[in-house]
DNA sequence: CCAACAGGTCAATATAATTTACTTTGTTTG
DNA sequence: CAAACAAAGTAAATTATATTGACCTGTTGG
């Protein structure tokens, strides 16, 4: 009965995934210190980005973090024009978040240098090797360890 | 000019990334809790378990962290016994971090839950497929983006 | 009408990390 | 040998981040 995957490629593996993402994060955290942003502030832009119009509770069950939590970060954005929010045609209870024309270009900014940085990485690996590592990381969080 | 990289398929990458590495560090997160430990502690737990007789400048720069954020974690660990330390037997400035038989046990108990998420992805995705994440994985840190 | 929901906020607490600075011990080098 | 340097440890102050718990305003739907 021999594993196909070595002990060793797993260690080796948990080290990679270590390294990768911190370099990964690097990049775009340099340039939210200058406006004195954090990696939430990242990650809010990065959601309400991709998902105009998205609900606050939507936006924290992305983030997995509390309402308070969110609060100030996002309070910040709307404060600075880079997060605007309509009301709900129906339901006026739910803010409709979305970015300004000056909150995508930092959203691109940032996003940028984590596409460009992957996009360097998969372009020396080939179509097929990103396929597989997008397959991976998918699945990742479908598989979660029970202690 | 067409490339052969879509950016969609760059922005979902960057969107799985996160969601995958959330996901694959919740799973210690939850055993580190119960014993009052955090991320740190688990970090120093995997780089001196992986390299026995690691010097304490050697770990902060692996860890990039300063000298202060380290010091607490470590001396907890060092006073639970689960990290030992000789000194180098030629320059007695120097610490030679460990693991006692403890802390290995804490540290496979650790690791062995991101190793079995690993494990099961990377089978049911093939080897072919986990040799490609390794390395897109590995070349990551490589190629820092340049803002 | 009233319970439930979406969102916002306050206060207290906990944790974590950083900067600045100083100390001890040991090693290296002019 | 003395000065300079290196490894490690620690302290205090500060900043940031997150959490829990409580409470509030509107809005909606049964």
């Amino acid at each position: 009965m021999v594993d196909i995957i070595k002990q060793e490629e797993l260690l080796e593996s948990i080290e990679q995934f270590f390294f990768a993402y911190r370099s990964f994060t690097a990049g775009p955290d340099r340039v939210l210190q200058e406006r004195r942003l954090g990696r939430v502030h990242h990650r809010i832009l990065y959601f309400v980005g991709r998902n105009p119009k998205l609900s606050v509770n939507a936006l924290l069950s992305l983030l997995g973090v509390t309402k308070q939590a969110l609060n100030g970060p996002l309070r910040s954005l709307v404060e600075q024009g880079l997060v605007i929010n309509q009301q709900h045609p129906e339901d006026l209870r739910i803010k409709q978040l979305s970015l300004s024309t000056s909150g995508k270009k930092l959203e691109r900014q940032l996003t940028r240098i984590q596409m460009q940085q992957l996009e360097s990485v998969f372009s020396r690996a080939g179509r097929k090797a990103m396929k597989d590592w997008q397959l991976i990381m998918k699945e990742i969080p479908l598989l979660q360890a029970q202690n």
